[in-house]
RNA sequence: GCCGACGUGGCGGAAUUGGCAGACGCGCUGGACUCAAAAUCCAGUUCACGCAAGUGAGUGUGGGUUCGAUCCCCUCCGUCGGCACCA
């Protein structure tokens, strides 16, 4: 098969042009400043989600938002834009290690290898990336800012009266203003608690086979998302960023961004934002107040006992002698309880009654006080009051225990049990009669007057867990003196990891980083942090390092972060940002949240110029194998660039990721569709060559300088108007359609137009660059007008001249069926085109006997007869 | 269970301020070229009936609005994705 002669020499134009690009920097964008920058052009910034460099090499899956970019950036460049199109490795994370852990070769080492393979592949497909910004996470270069970042928001503190982040400083200057007494040990407490990176001792997701803890993120149905290992929660000291700070932000500002409604909206219910109020219940007969979070303040009436987490602090103290060994026992249970377990009981309700009684505000009512694993401590307040009338979860948890269910909300129509919708209040004593949006309103004045509750926001969205026990991650820029954490200064980045021969994890709770002994100890006695940051760290300012890669001083330069980020116009704040993200909708909430997040920060500092980092986001779909499958090594449904590219060409390649259908839809690929593009780009090379009797192509003797008949310039003329705006829509499978409309009409031709063949390569150039590049310089030894490389022609316009048409064909329909078609002069009035339906002879013969009721008439579409 | 997206020929997919359903490609059928094949070129290809002209049906299901619905509204079914005791 592969001895079988191609069909265009492909196997000797492509490296030679991916060279030529290569020596001659085409795709170099300079900087502000820098030479060859030119300040006249706007600028567009097209980025896409760069990969993880695993030890398996891309698949085609992988290309499809790569090509789509490509096609962009090439497009823009041709439209005179500076276009930044960057490419670089998300080379830290749990794989390489487990990788390392497993083979024995050293992270590093293999990183590197796979960094190699993906890049040469990459170069094989001829992306028009700006090699000269590539950057690596795992780079000390690179790394040292991600640190940097860190110590920018271990040193800030978030100011919820101008909802932003401020610098430490301002926060201690406030402090010590108003407390001048307090201690030094009191204000370092304080200042700890304000800090968007702290640290915390609460449970976490500890995976024992990985050895480390994990993000809830990360967390997969009780199982590790990597390797998928069971996680069980225990207690441990952890850093934390505080990005619920940013909740109310992260919510409010996805509104002016261009991203798919359905991905705002899973940001959206990751946030979780609901809104109700609290409500204190007193625990009767002690000094102490249960603090309950609930929407639905209006059923406070309908509580008949109270919830506490099993973790909640006050549930020794509620406890009666007679119940503490019951509750005890349950607590136990509870705390070995991992996630997969706690999800699979979900479905049987379990909880222990404590002996206690709350006292519920409103009516003064004595409840008792359960704990059921139900109510979580890392929500609300870790406390419910529980109202099974109008709450399913309360309802089942009544019906099991046999506990009180009271109806205070009457619903609009009768129901049987449960009620959980709005209706009217009743059985609820100064609410009774109040629609429910009104009872909450007045209960919560109520609350609030009394100094019993208030109006209260809670979220789903939980601080983000920060550390990891792993090697194969950036260190933290941290110290411990006398069990306080310091941060270190910027001049001691970046905080190299020591070279460990040994970099397992350590079986307990310690990471790696403590069997490096001589550097864990600081010569004045202090000890460093020993766990690293999580693999997200390093993507979530990636796309601003690389409007200035090579920054030694700063983690960015300033000016190449205004120009990339907001352009060199006025300074909309919600505008700016990269103009084209392209990626998976695997990272729909956990990057692309956490970039915002860390932005934002950088943002109120000063830092950058924008308050959004991605103006412009789009997902490509998911490319399935041949039997609709996801692509994986055991399926073995793996198609591999390399052996497509070797068959049929990087070209064919790229046009076949985009025939396939639209970006964003899920599709299978097929080799013989492969087949299909590939002929399509023979037919276009035989446009311009023919083969002499040896074998050897030659420019083709049908080619020559001559005028465009009407119907070619048409042809000309509504291609570039179709690829043009559909290159805007990224409809690129429309867009190849068109062009092979082209190619249809002018491979029949006698004689073929020069200038034809000339704008059919500036408008294949994005898609097909070899081919359109190859032919361009073959036609430019005989022709005039092809000075320079096709991939640097300005975009060609058409001109509506050419398209417009003297005749249009008009549908003639009875009672809504095609009947007949006639062709008429174009704009023809309502009334003469009715009379030419009415001449039709379909049209007579359908009417014979019949009454016309109504005729409908659309200009230079159709004429509907209705009759009876 | 809740939220969201999507259902169009044998296949991938086009077409929507409501106006010729099936562009383009794959596959298939026939023809040209060839000693022959491959490649290429030309023609045809939604389904049913028919030699044909044509007739009828047709965009997951059932209904509605309309002169007219792949498109708008309601119902149900199916596929995919997300969330999942979040009070």
């Amino acid at each position: 098969m592969s001895e079988r002669r191609k069909q265009f020499p492909f196997p000797e134009f492509e490296p030679k042009w991916q060279q030529v690009w290569l020596e001659r920097q085409t795709f170099h964008a300079p900087n502000p400043r820098e030479p060859g920058f030119e300040p006249a052009k706007p600028k567009f910034y097209v980025l896409d989600m760069f990969p993880y460099p695993s030890g398996d090499g891309l698949h085609v899956g992988h290309l499809e938002g790569y090509t789509a970019t490509d096609i962009i950036a090439r497009y823009k460049r041709m439209k005179g834009f500076n276009v930044l199109h960057p490419m670089g490795w998300d080379a830290f994370g749990l794989p390489a290690e487990q990788f390392a852990i497993k083979t024995g070769l050293h992270p590093s080492v293999a990183t590197a290898r796979n960094i190699g393979r993906f890049k040469n592949q990459l170069k094989k497909v001829g992306f028009s990336y700006d090699w000269a910004r590539e950057l690596t996470t795992t780079d000390p270069g690179y790394y040292k800012w991600t640190q940097w970042i860190f110590l920018k928001l271990y040193n800030s503190w978030f100011d919820p009266k101008i909802k932003a982040a401020r610098p430490i400083e301002e926060l201690i200057a406030t402090r010590q203003l108003e407390f001048p007494d307090q201690s030094e040990d009191e204000l370092r407490d304080i200042v700890d608690e304000h800090r968007l990176a702290y640290v915390t001792e609460a449970p976490v997701n500890w995976c024992p086979e990985l050895g480390t803890v994990l993000a809830n993120e990360e967390v997969v149905e009780g199982k590790s998302e990597v390797g998928g290992f069971p996680v069980v929660r225990r207690p441990m000291r952890q850093w934390v960023l505080r990005i619920t700070a940013y909740a109310d932000r992260l919510l409010d500002e996805l509104e002016f961004l261009d991203w798919p409604e359905s991905i705002k909206l899973l940001q959206r219910n990751w946030i979780g934002r609901s809104v109700g109020a609290q409500a204190m219940f007193r625990a009767d007969g002690l000094d102490e107040v249960i603090n309950v979070f609930t929407t639905r303040p209006d059923t406070l009436f309908g509580a008949t006992y109270v919830v506490l987490a099993p973790e909640h602090p006050l549930v020794n103290r509620v406890t009666t002698p007679a119940q503490r060994a019951a509750v005890q026992e349950y607590r136990e249970k509870v705390s070995t309880k991992s996630d997969l377990e706690r999800t699979d009981l979900a479905k049987e309700k379990t909880g222990v009654f404590t002996g206690g009684f709350a006292i519920n505000p409103v009516n003064q009512e004595r409840i008792p006080i359960w704990i059921a694993d139900y109510v979580l401590i890392s929500y609300g307040t870790g406390a419910i009051m529980a109202v099974p009338g109008h709450d399913e979860r309360d309802f089942e948890f009544a019906q099991k225990f046999g506990l009180e269910i009271r109806y205070v909300v009457e619903p609009p129509a009768p129901v049987e049990s449960c009620f959980v919708g709005d209706g009217t209040a009743k059985n609820s004593g100064f609410l009774d009669g109040l629609p429910t949006a009104e009872a909450k309103d007045k209960v919560i004045a109520w609350l609030e007057e009394q100094g019993s509750g208030k109006r209260s926001i809670t979220y789903k969205l939980r601080d983000w867990l920060f550390s990891r026990q792993r090697y194969w991650g950036e260190p933290f820029p941290i110290i411990w003196r006398n069990g306080r954490h310091e941060a270190l200064g910027e001049s001691d980045l970046p905080i190299v990891p020591p070279p460990l021969d040994d970099y397992r994890p350590t079986g307990t709770i310690e990471p790696p980083l403590a069997k490096a002994k001589g550097w864990i100890t600081l010569s004045d006695g202090a000890t460093r942090e020993l766990n690293t940051m999580p693999q997200w760290a390093g993507s979530c300012w990636y796309f601003l390092r690389f409007t200035s890669p090579d920054n030694a001083n700063r983690f960015v330069d300033e000016a190449a972060e205004r120009y990339w980020m907001s352009g060199d116009g006025a300074r909309q704040s919600w505008r700016g940002g990269v103009d084209l993200y392209v990626g998976g909708t695997e990272h729909a909430v956990l990057h692309l949240l956490y970039a915002r997040f860390w932005h934002k920060v950088l943002s109120d500092l000063g830092y950058v110029s924008t308050i959004e980092p991605f103006h412009r986001l789009v997902n490509q779909g998911m490319i399935l194998g041949h039997d609709n499958q996801k692509m994986s090594k055991s399926r073995g449904n793996v198609v591999s660039p390399d052996d497509i590219i070797e068959e049929y060409g990087a070209d064919a390649l790229r046009l076949y990721e985009m025939f396939l259908g639209p970006l964003e839809s899920t599709k299978p690929w097929s080799m013989s569709g492969v087949e299909g593009v590939y002929r399509f780009l023979a037919r276009v090379w035989r446009l311009a060559m023919d083969d002499d009797q040896e074998g050897q192509w030659q420019l083709s003797s049908s080619l020559s300088n001559v005028e465009l008949s009407a119907k070619q310039q048409k042809v000309v003329h509504s291609t570039i108007k179709k690829v043009s705006e559909d290159l805007e829509s990224l409809s690129y499978n429309t867009a190849i359609a068109q062009m092979m409309i082209f190619v249809n009409e002018f491979t029949g031709a006698q004689i073929r137009p020069v200038e034809a063949l000339r704008t059919l390569l500036i408008l294949l150039s994005p898609f097909a660059p070899h081919l359109a590049e190859e032919i361009w310089w073959r036609l430019g030894t005989s022709f005039a007008g092809f000075q320079g490389m096709a991939c640097e022609q300005p975009w060609p316009e058409w001109s509506d001249k050419y398209l417009a048409e003297e005749e249009v064909q008009i549908v003639i329909q009875i009672n809504g069926k095609l009947r007949d078609k006639v062709n008429v002069r174009k704009d023809l009035g309502k009334d003469e085109i009715e009379q030419v339906a009415l001449a039709s002879m379909k049209v007579r013969e359908a009417t014979r006997g019949k009454s016309v009721r109504k005729i409908i008439a659309v200009p230079n579409k159709l004429v509907n007869v209705v009759v009876d």
